[in-house]
Parts: structure tokens; sequence; C-alpha cells
DNA sequence: CAGTATCCTCGAGGATACTG
DNA sequence: CAGTATCCTCGAGGATACTG
């Protein structure tokens, strides 16, 4: 199975993998979180290849996670910015800091804080119904009859 | 840089993904979370190569998130469990997930519900202080001064 | 069943120079 | 500045057979 198989599986997982999966796609996606917009210092802060950053700015634009804007004419210049498919996957990012945070890292290396109370903001997994929090113990899975 | 190079960076979530960042990880401990424990149910779910499924096993449970179990003797076999580091990791699964979901599918091959009431559960980025949801345009990140 | 051994392919990524 | 062109390396992953 090539990476790009991973879409056309059904299972969200593997589709979502199929987007995000590759080994920079993520941390290209960390700087346009941080709000770098420019190619040229995205790809001075990761290091990453010039062709790895353009080939993976192409797809997540063709895939309507990013957006290219042209910011200024003669010469014409062009940034890149979240959509809001592209900025639905802040929790995800934040999964990633969280579990980073707790486990690899002794000080975290950034720290979130709410601006309006200065505490530190936590995803957490909940029953809109309930408006509770729940565990994984207290979930039921139900896979679709053609689920990978 | 390499894969492995992604550990010994100051951030987060190059960190995690220096662990669950190659191809078939996530849906390995996919697998895993499912309650498929067996080396072979998993190889053949999967489709992956079996020296692939080898290391990936090796990986993570020198890494902490997974542990090898014997399961009975004569002939010795193993299994592998989440350990608590690697439960941790639920919230990653559920983010990719929602937003395969959300953006990649048109009806969702899994669905997750609560046992008390039938409802989907959802991940939700709250300040525990002000008891309240937050997004990202209510943050402030803070980073150290060694951080990537 | 839970792997290991062996061999192979191919494409992701790196490096560097160049261009409108 | 935001890329493209070119060439190259190497290791991740695939396939298959074998083993305690």
């Amino acid at each position: 199975m090539r990476h790009d198989d991973l879409a056309d599986v059904n299972c969200s997982v593997a589709k979502t993998w199929s987007v995000v999966g590759e080994r920079w796609t993520m941390l290209v996606l960390r700087e346009l979180f941080r709000g770098q917009r420019r190619f040229d210092a995205i790809q001075e802060t990761l290091g990453l290849g010039r062709s790895v950053l353009a080939d993976r700015l192409v797809m997540l634009t063709s895939e309507g996670v990013l957006e290219r804007v042209q910011y200024q004419d003669s010469p014409a210049r062009h940034e890149y910015r979240l959509t809001p498919k592209g900025e639905d996957l802040y929790p995800l990012l934040v999964a990633l800091i969280e579990w980073g945070d707790r486990w690899k890292s002794e000080t975290p290396p950034m720290a979130l804080s709410h601006r309006a109370c200065g505490h530190r903001p936590e995803l957490q997994l909940r029953c809109p119904h309930c408006e509770e929090q729940v565990t994984r113990r207290e979930l039921r899975a139900t896979f679709a009859a053609d689920a990978w």
C-alpha cells in the first residue's frame, strides 16, 4: 500500500493520515498556526528541502487546507493561509503538543494560556448531551458494514 | 534531518511525531485501541509487511507505549497491550477520526457513542479554570528560550 | 502463531544551483 | 522572495519463504 492509497480506504484515521501523515506536513502546519506564512521563513525554520516544502504546500493547497494568496504585485508574491478546513486541524496539533509535553519533554518548550485568565487550556473528550467528560471505557464503537 | 532526529528537537510536536509519525504507526495503534492484540490479526487487517509490523511493535514497546505480555506457555505466545502512556494517545486518535469524519468521509465509517446516553462524544478545547470552551484566537503562546 | 531472514524496489527527502 | 531544476542517497516498506 502506497501512501496515497490511504485516501481510498474507508477509515477516517487513514484518510486524515493521507493528508497529514508525511514526515514534514504537521511541522509545516505548526509554522502556519504559529503565524508564519512565507515560503522562505518556513523553509529556514524547519530546515527541510525546498522542493519538499514546495510539494507539501501544493498538496495542502489542493486539499483545501491552505490557500495561496497574493500579498503584493510587481513582483507578484504569494503567501499561504489556513482555510477553515486547515484551522480545524488545530485540535490535532494540540493533541500532539499535549502528549509530547506530558511524555517526551521535561519542560514544555511552548506554553499555551487562556488570554482571559492565564490558565492552561486542555483537550477534553466530552459528551455534549450529558455535559460531562467521558473516558474511552464509556464509549461504544459502531462500525459501518464497509468500514476498514 | 532523518526521522529519528525529530526526537531530539525541542518541540513537543516533533517529539510526538518521532513516535507516531511513520506511515503505519497510527493505524497499528488504531487496531490496539480497537481491541486487537495479536500479531497476525493486526498484520492481516492492515495488510502491511510482517517485518514492518514487527519493527513498529518493538519500537512502540521500547517507547513504553505498548507492553508485550505472555498470554500462554508451551508454546509461549505473546500479545501487545496499551500502557497508560499508550492509552493517553486516544485524544490524538479521536482528533484524526473527527477531522476525517468532517472533511474526508461522506458517512463516518465508525461512530462513537456514549454508552450512558447514546450521544456522540467530541473533543473540546477548554479552559479548566474558566470552565468554558476556548478557541485558538483566545490563546497566547509563550515559547521557551531554546524552543524550536 | 509470532515472529525472523532475505532480497528487492521505489519514492521521499536532501543538496545545490539557478530564475523571474 | 518564492519557487523550479537536477541529481542523488538511503531507508522505509513490500514480498516471500522459513522457523521455534
